[in-house]
DNA sequence: ACTGAAAATGCAAGCGCTTACATTGAGGAA
DNA sequence: TTCCTCAATGTAAGCGCTTGCATTTTCAGT
């Protein structure tokens, strides 16, 4: 019962200068009005909506601000506002440079605009993520940002029924039900894959991440597979396989590939970090890149252009991708829009790994 | 008003399931206790301390929980209860996979012990990182996780005043304020340095982040300095070029230091980004490494092992960092521990890139 | 100087939850 | 059977803030 006590009595007794600075609680809106000879309305008022109140109160309320140090209790806020001015995000994880650059624009963007982010990682697993968002939720934030489309319809469904304006990135399916900023998987990969065809591939490989609830990798692999069609090539043309992410992981599916019969010329990868498993276990088993197997990527991470070979990959502007995002997602917030998807462009960067078979 | 009188009216009216289903509104703990015709009280006791109540009613509340999908509106917990259940971090940026590793591992610990994890990111800006503080002090957070022990006086006192355990990890200096989690940067590169001067070289440049408000780029620093002093080699044998983190500024001071006179037959660079930009730019500028010019990183990020030449330089386990910050600030946030220093403990990693200067 | 409208400020009711204390009820000892 | 103890549950007072409405102040227009 102490804390309470103590607490109901501060709430009458006016603390001196002195109880103040030794006081060990952190002070309130009440501290401030009464240093400031205010409610505790005009305070809020200076804080939220300064045009509302007059200048000469404001500048003493914000002296006594200043005195006392004091800081907005922020759950407090949340709860008698009904807003949070937080975002909340959950990405698969923060270690993959791919998610942290774009993540790292987004709460960029929402600082400039007021807003604080919320990050919470899935480590890929649905079960942690849906329990994520339901924490976040609860923690009440005033959107969300989650990677891809796929996922349970009860959580769409739950995410109404909170009223949690929701935007999903690194995907662009604008035919789903969640708005979406990001960019065309397939379309993109396909583009790529023409080009290794264009270059005279005829054998190819391709090392996907794992693609169950995981629409992205899912996507890049349909992209191969319409340009073979288009090329009027079967499926025997393709090697498979598919694998975690993962430096190791992208090696170990290479030295896999390069046992398969027909052995492939090109092996496409669905992002960069497998395929730098690929070039380094390339390196180790001796194959030479890109005389004996062209590899490819997608992401364009930094160490793409600096890793030799360099990768040949497919550019995606992640950081523009994460401000736009949180510039959407603040528009929904701020009920300026209700949710408009945007594809951001990509391109493909052709570099020293993909090279036309030997004959 | 409309959304107040709503409120108000809900709160005596019992809402019918149907009601219920189809309000807007998410359900609350009365809306639960109604449904199982309990208090709120046991209710909240039924989540909160399960052993305080009977089984009986414990399983009918959890039915009601279920029913209605309810979910705990933190803001208000953290309120009533003045306990968030949530640890601060701010990082300088989560574009840079050390950080994030190593966040990674913190957050998983994290919610391993039912705590999650809101994260803010200063860009190394002083005012930036003051403001993301009070930001999440403001949040509720129990505790806080800072980089570097670096920074005025005045945070810590709020911090203080705020009473929010506090741990600084990157870092490791035992007799500062803050019990922190880390390493011994100063320690580490004097061996580095060690490594270098006993193969043989004489004429040391050095490559390293901006000191300024950066405890561990100035400790690497003094940890050059150090086996140079002991080596007997005066000031004069070093050459020392301050830079901003990233692999083009690594590069450009790459190149500067290649015009520099006398020019180092080894440089060593204040983390393995940097050093990756100085092996960039020496491969771009002819420069062979290591025959001409030996090169060495800090932190062993992936990359180290992968580029060409790899990169000599001190590993860092990140994530067992990242793990035990998690568990020691819990353990202060739960009143174990007033803070307790860990040093952990780094190696040199020998690789391509270091060999003796040619004679 | 007086009036009325508009601007500034104050009042107080919540927001959804936890928890100290009060109440109830069950079971055992006498 | 009566009384007491203790476990289970209920009651209600906050937690620090926002905000609709009420009240007071200001000031232009007459």
């Amino acid at each position: 019962m102490a804390t309470a006590d103590f607490r109901a009595t501060h709430k009458e007794t006016a603390r001196s200068d002195f109880e103040m600075r030794k006081s060990r609680t952190a002070p309130t809106l009440n501290d401030v009005a009464r240093e400031a000879g205010v409610s505790t309305a005009t305070v809020s008022r200076c804080l939220n909506t300064p045009a509302r109140v007059v200048d000469e109160t404001r500048k003493r309320v914000l002296k006594a601000v200043d005195k006392l140090g004091y800081t907005p209790n922020m759950a407090a806020r949340i709860m008698a506002a009904n807003r949070s001015y937080s975002i909340g995000a959950i990405i698969p994880t923060m270690d993959n440079a791919i998610f942290a650059r774009g993540l790292q624009a987004f709460q960029d963007k929402l600082r400039e605009q007021g807003y604080s982010l919320l990050v919470a990682s899935s480590a890929y697993r649905p079960e942690i993520e849906k329990s994520q968002i339901r924490t976040l939720v609860a923690r009440g934030v005033d959107g969300l940002l989650l990677i891809g489309h796929e996922r349970g319809e009860g959580i769409y469904n739950y995410l109404e029924q909170h009223q949690v304006p929701t935007l999903v990135a690194w995907s662009f399916l604008p035919e789903a039900r969640q708005p979406s900023v990001g960019f065309d998987n397939r379309g993109a990969m396909c583009d790529l894959a023409r080009s290794v065809l264009a270059a005279g591939h005829r054998q190819i490989g391709l090392i996907s991440g794992v693609t169950e609830g995981n629409d992205r990798a899912f996507s890049r692999v349909e992209g191969v597979r319409d340009a073979l069609a288009e090329a009027g090539m079967g499926p025997e043309a393709m090697t498979l396989i598919e694998t975690p992410y993962g430096i190791d992981t992208g090696a170990r599916a290479f030295a896999q590939m390069m046992q398969s019969d027909p052995r492939p010329t090109a092996v496409m990868c669905g992002n960069d970090v497998l395929a730098i498993g690929a070039l380094r276990e390339a390196q180790r088993l001796g194959v030479s890149v890109p005389d004996q197997v062209a590899i490819t990527g997608f992401d364009d991470i930094e160490l793409a252009d600096i890793i030799t070979p360099s990768l040949t990959t497919v550019h995606v502007p992640h950081r523009e991708m994460g401000r736009k995002a949180a510039s959407e997602l603040i528009d929904m917030v701020e009920g300026r829009s209700v949710g408009q998807s945007t594809c951001i462009s990509t391109h493909i960067v052709l570099r020293d790994s993909l090279v036309a078979p030997k004959a």
